[in-house]
RNA sequence: AGCGGGGUAGGGCAGCCAGGUUAGCCCGCCGGGCUCAUAACCCGGAGGUCGGAGGUUCAAAUCCUCCCCCCGCUACCA
């Protein structure tokens, strides 16, 4: 194969930023995850690797949970970045940089790539006269529009098309369209907007795709019958407040679609590593040099803004960059059947998991379910089983006998082999087998398959020592008894290389015992231990689940309690009032928020709240609602929110909460 | 609706693209063995009309056609 040809090359290795509107959940994980064992299998391989990643920060997921924390959006950002990073670093996650979008390079590269792409004249400005909502101030995507089909129909038809007769529609063609959100009817305004050209490349990319036989064949088949349909040109900017700020003549109010700044935080990742390491122009090796490969790990939604517009906005540079030379997509992690949800509490979130079971006990796991070719479901049951039986009864359990056999007998020294005989010989030819299988497994991002081939050494070593039987020779034999040890003991030492990438910190334990050094290569699983070689004493690398599937499950809901639960003193400094709403008017600019002016009791205080998709202003005066009043006074949309006024949320809906009867403003709630 | 991916023993998967011995593997279950080892390990067994229906072929899980079910995508909800 051509890529054979290819030795020592540079390996720039990524994983699709994780969007931190939360703390992310198993599923979020995969991808990461899956990236790390890569990098790490990369650089025992002794490839000069470099694996990057970052928080994904913009957009109005982002912005919509910040106002529900009455927090700004940078604010939001700065606290969970903090967080997932550290969250990271248990999960022995191995990146050389993790950055994220808000960072001074990242803004700048972008930047400069959007530029550089309207020099080219690859950028156009276009206006559309667009759907648009009075009543929540916003543009109103198809899927956001309801109305009666004109075909069938149907009452609830979408926008973009008709969920009963299955037409596609155009919104202007609803009878009787409306807002899904607020109910009221679009108007028509003209929206204006930047458009990246991409049917520009589109030959381009085919050459790509079809050129690059490495692409896995559900990115390639989905990006070629993209092409094959049409590309379109994107819009590029957004009415957004929160990202970065578009750099076009003219566009002073937008800011950049979060997809086309997420997607160049790779390069700029890059960048900022070589920047912070002094070496500000050896990005450039991994970005432009053909030798160097960039593989990219991501769930399965994200296939064309990799195949297709990362590779067309590099191209739109001019500047020659290296197109994805592997994109390897997971499928979805679901949870006893269900997707994950943070509202439905459906699901297992990165901290939680690693409150319960040691982190290689979760990497082990994920890796060995990983969903690749279609979507795999978590149960505890998969949980129990994966780590008692694989983990703990073969692999575990094959190294524990075997190194307390040579505690016992051998006085923890390797013994000396003498005269081995063809089935001892075929052990150690085995082993070079099932190193040489995980390593083409790994090289082609098969890692479920190399996970199993890895544990499956375990389990031949299991049946050796079965058959060798050295707890009879040892008494009968010696020689022979020293023999089958030496041959196990290889059987370790293997097994201490190419389960690094899986179960990193189980092997920083294995390796001790056995007095190897911290650093070594792929290629030291070919190399023996020699006899002689002094270990320590045995003690058990995992052990068993001893939970029923029941007592696990309500183990995570006492996690989620406890760090959901407050002390009294912390809820005493809380000071809830009830106010009445003197004055309530929509934010201009903003598609949810209301400014309220409310009568606390002893004064009015302005409240700036995002409820205006649930209820209109002239439905609130007069009413009495409760209210946070020692809240620190916080800017939004440029309006001093001094107070919070409380609401029930469910599933989207939000609800006032009301006292049953009136009380005089300023009573104390509590 | 279109497109992509999937439907193989109780559960989880491989095999399919280059059709061909009794359809493999892991877990679980049943029976046996062993005792170095964390009630661990090893051997044997039961269990599948390979989603359904047609077709091509001497021969199909594997190729073709139609149908059913699950997941995802279909681009201004990251």
């Amino acid at each position: 194969m051509l890529w054979g040809c290819i030795e020592l090359g540079k390996v720039l290795v990524t994983a699709a930023w994780p969007y931190i509107n939360h703390i992310p959940h198993l599923g979020n994980l995969l991808p990461i995850l899956s990236a790390d064992v890569i990098a790490r299998y990369y650089r025992l391989k002794g490839e000069e690797t470099l694996f990057v990643s970052g928080s994904d920060e913009h957009g109005t997921p982002i912005e919509v949970e910040a106002i529900r924390q009455n927090i700004s959006p940078k604010e939001l950002t700065d606290r969970n970045h903090e967080i997932v990073s550290l969250l990271f670093k248990k999960w022995a996650i191995s990146f050389d940089n993790y950055t994220r979008t808000e960072s001074e390079v990242h803004k700048e590269f972008v930047r400069n790539v959007m530029l550089s792409l309207e020099k080219n004249g690859y950028i156009f400005v276009k206006e559309d006269e667009l759907p648009y909502c009075e009543r929540c101030q916003r543009f109103l995507p198809d899927r956001f529009i309801e109305g009666k089909c004109p075909y069938c129909g149907y009452e609830r038809a979408r926008g973009d098309q008709c969920e009963q007769c299955g037409r596609l529609l155009e919104p202007i063609k609803l009878i009787e369209p409306k807002c899904t959100v607020c109910g009221e009817k679009p108007t028509v305004k003209i929206a204006k907007h930047w458009y990246f050209d991409m049917p520009k490349f589109a030959d381009k990319l085919l050459a790509y795709i079809e050129g690059n036989k490495r692409l896995p064949e559900n990115a390639r088949n989905f990006s070629l019958n993209l092409l094959k349909e049409g590309l379109r040109p994107r819009p590029i900017t957004r009415d957004n407040k929160w990202g970065i700020p578009a750099p076009f003549a003219g566009a002073e109010n937008k800011t950049i679609y979060v997809w086309f700044d997420a997607v160049l935080g790779y390069v700029s990742a890059t960048i900022e590593y070589f920047k912070k390491h002094g070496d500000g122009d050896r990005w450039r090796e991994y970005w432009f040099d053909k030798n160097a490969r960039i593989l990219y790990f991501i769930g399965k939604d994200n296939i064309p803004f990799h195949t297709l517009i990362l590779p067309a906005l590099l191209m739109a540079t001019h500047e020659d960059y290296n197109l994805p030379w592997n994109v390897c997509t997971n499928e979805w992690l679901i949870f006893a059947g269900q997707k994950s949800s943070k509202s439905r509490r459906v699901g297992i979130w990165i901290d939680e998991a690693l409150e319960m079971f040691p982190v290689d006990y979760w990497r082990y796991t994920l890796i060995a379910i990983r969903p690749e070719t279609k979507d795999s479901d978590f149960t505890w049951k998969v949980f129990i089983e994966k780590v008692n039986a694989d983990l703990n009864d073969t692999l575990g359990n094959f190294i524990h006998r075997t190194l307390k056999f040579i505690n016992t007998y051998f006085d923890s020294a390797i013994p000396d082999p003498m005269d081995l005989d063809s089935l001892d010989k075929n052990m150690l030819s085995t082993i070079i087998e099932k190193v040489k299988a995980v390593d083409e497994l790994l090289e082609n991002c098969q890692l479920q398959a190399a996970l199993r081939e890895a544990i499956e050494l375990s389990r031949i070593g299991n049946k050796y020592l079965n058959e060798r039987k050295p707890w009879e020779t040892i008494k009968l034999n010696p020689q022979v008894a020293a023999n089958t040890l030496y041959v196990s003991a290889q059987i370790v030492k293997a097994l201490s290389v190419i389960l690094e990438p899986f179960i990193p910190i189980t092997i920083r334990k294995l390796r001790e015992i056995l007095s190897l050094s911290e650093k070594f290569s792929w290629d030291d699983a070919y190399k023996p231990l020699p006899p002689g070689h002094k270990i320590k004493k045995a003690e058990p690398l995992f052990t068993k689940v001893r939970f029923s599937e029941e007592d696990l499950q309500s183990m995570l809901e006492k996690i989620r309690e406890r760090t959901e639960k407050i002390s009294y003193e912390d809820f005493s400094k809380v000071d809830i009032r009830v106010g009445r709403i003197v004055e309530a008017e929509a934010v201009p600019g903003a598609q949810n928020l209301l400014k309220l002016l409310i009568d606390v009791g002893d004064s009015l205080k302005t409240a700036v709240a995002g409820i205006a998709k649930h209820y209109r202003p002239e439905d609130l005066k007069g009413r009495y609602v409760a209210v946070v009043v020692n809240l620190r006074p916080r800017q939004v949309f440029g309006i001093e929110s001094e107070v919070m006024i409380l609401a029930a949320e469910d599933e989207g809906k939000i609800v006032l909460l009301e006292p049953s009867e009136p009380v005089r403003p300023g009573s104390r709630v509590r």
